[in-house]
RNA sequence: GGCGCCAUGGCCAAGUGGUAAGGCAAGGCUCUGCAAAAGCCUCACCGCCGGUUCGAGUCCGGCUGGCGCCUCCA
């Protein structure tokens, strides 16, 4: 399988570097101050996919997210609420936890947080001001970029050093020798928390955690690093310096995979411009399948942009998957069964080639219309089903039926469904007619079929 | 201002040298008591202008429009 990795703008085949053959996934998480959004999930879903598919394929996968659980946002946020910074970071984590699984994205095997790592990250800021990369003042620690090398350091973001110098924030609070120098750990300003280092009273920078997380659980090098395209510069770029500074060892990440933003109306959706939508505000009214579906029409290096009609669009297309996977095997069967083979070596084609997800659901689109065809014409299409649900659940699809009425309810819809069909036999197509609408107005879909009529919620 | 990305049918969206995947919507037909579902059929001169090539959405140059990053951000 290849990538494409942002360092060297090319794509990357995808081979474990550890000698157990397990493939080191680090993804960078989300700050929870507060709730999180259709892009979070959108970002979730392409590294679940990624993880799925590899494991699928026979690469087993250890997957890695933080929690940035110590930041400014987080502290501001929680003094304006009165409580501890600590409470309202875990009660959106807990959210987050619970979204995720709605969508039916696999949870990580660790999800380290800062405030559990503070001791390893204060032990790699020492290390980096032994191998004098870094420098305390007054206080704070930073990293001396122009130690670790321009070119090296604008690699990844393609950035000339010296525009970015132009360029950078000029506090004149700040202790920095060079303005390009970045925070590893900030001295504790009255009323935040703050943990106990050998520079005083202080916490982490935002960039160090990952390095130590990475190193504390993945090793000194990973296949891997991903996260959104925002995170290039200057998240991922400090990341580079601090680890390879840190660890000597080159490259720090085998393979850099963004995912693009998604938009909602003109601009990207996020949280400082505020406008968003949240997952459970788009888990209200559409099916998790649907929502897996839109965000994965669209490659991942693309922006997508966020709109009720194309959810809907994905909500029909799941259905129409849904319904080919399930429908009734027709009851004569003729020569030859309908297979899956030729599609199951398209769409891995297709996710082999930098995830490419578009064409891997046009293949399962094609397999839907053999299926159906094939029903229609009284083949077996029973392999071809089983196909089409082993690759969709690859994509992280159920096509499980949404479940959103009562299940108390489906005895009674039986009941006026047999009653109509009976209204049916005595050719009474008013009546029957009446029942039907009567249902459908409540969101039941009635089919009529050779065998009788099935019914299900909409 | 610097760096980068994008512009494909009514909407969404693949395709990066050989004459356009897929989804949604729409229209016609088949099936059906009528519907629904399903099937079949129809629907693209790939933003504009030059260039390279036997041949270009696909490469090169220019133009126009849009977006992202350069500051917290998935």
């Amino acid at each position: 399988m290849q990538i494409f990795d942002t360092l060297t703008n090319k794509k990357h085949e995808i081979i474990p570097l550890a000698a157990d053959g397990v493939l080191r996934l680090y993804v960078c998480g989300v700050t929870p101050y507060s709730e999180s959004h259709v892009g979070h999930a959108m970002q979730a879903i392409v590294f679940d996919v990624l993880r799925r598919y590899l494991d699928w394929r026979g690469i087993p996968v250890k997957h890695v997210q933080n929690f940035t659980d110590i930041d400014d946002k987080l502290i501001d946020r929680a003094q304006r609420l009165g409580i501890e910074m600590s409470e309202l970071a875990e009660q959106n984590i807990a959210d987050y936890h619970r979204q995720l699984k709605e969508l039916n994205v696999l949870p990580a095997h660790e999800y380290p947080r800062v405030t559990e790592l503070v001791p390893e990250i204060v032990r790699f800021i020492e290390g980096l001001i032994e191998k004098g990369f870094a420098y305390a003042s007054g206080g704070d620690v930073y990293y001396r970029v122009r130690e670790f090398g321009g070119a090296r350091y604008g690699a990844l973001s393609k950035r000339d050093i010296d525009d970015l110098v132009s360029g950078a924030r000029v506090d004149p609070t700040e202790l920095k020798d060079d303005p390009l120098d970045f925070a590893l750990w900030k001295a504790a300003k009255p009323g935040e928390p703050s943990w106990e280092s050998p520079w005083g009273q202080g916490r982490p920078g935002w960039h160090i955690e990952c390095s130590a997380m990475a190193l504390k659980t993945l090793g000194e090098q990973i296949d891997i690093h991903g996260g959104g395209a925002d995170l290039i510069f200057p998240h991922h770029t400090n990341e580079i310096a601090q680890s390879e500074a840190y660890t000597g060892k080159t490259p720090f990440a085998a393979t850099w995979m963004h995912n693009a933003h998604l938009q909602l109306g003109d601009e990207k959706m996020s949280k400082s411009l505020g406008n968003l939508v949240t997952i459970n505000q788009a888990l209200a009214t559409h099916s998790a399948d649907a929502l897996r579906l839109f965000l994965i029409t669209s490659h991942y290096r693309r922006p997508l942009k966020y709109a009720p009609e194309s959810l809907d669009a994905a909500k029909a297309g799941a259905e129409r998957l849904r319904e080919a996977a399930f429908a009734a095997q027709p009851e004569q069967m003729y020569t030859p069964p309908v297979d899956g083979e030729a599609t199951r070596e398209r769409f891995i084609a297709a996710m082999d080639d930098d995830l490419n997800t578009p064409q891997a659901l046009a293949a399962l689109f094609d397999l839907t219309r053999e299926i159906n065809r094939g029903r229609d014409r009284g083949r077996d299409i029973r392999p071809a089903q089983e196909t089409l649900r082993e690759l969709a659940g690859v994509l992280g699809l159920t096509l499980a039926q949404p479940q959103r009425g009562s299940q108390e309810a489906a005895p009674f819809i039986d009941l006026l469904v047999q009653l109509r069909s009976e209204l049916r036999a005595a050719k009474q197509w008013q009546l029957a007619d009446h029942v039907r609408d009567g249902l459908t107005s409540l969101g039941i879909e009635v089919k009529d079929g050779p065998e009788g009529s099935a019914w299900k919620q909409v």
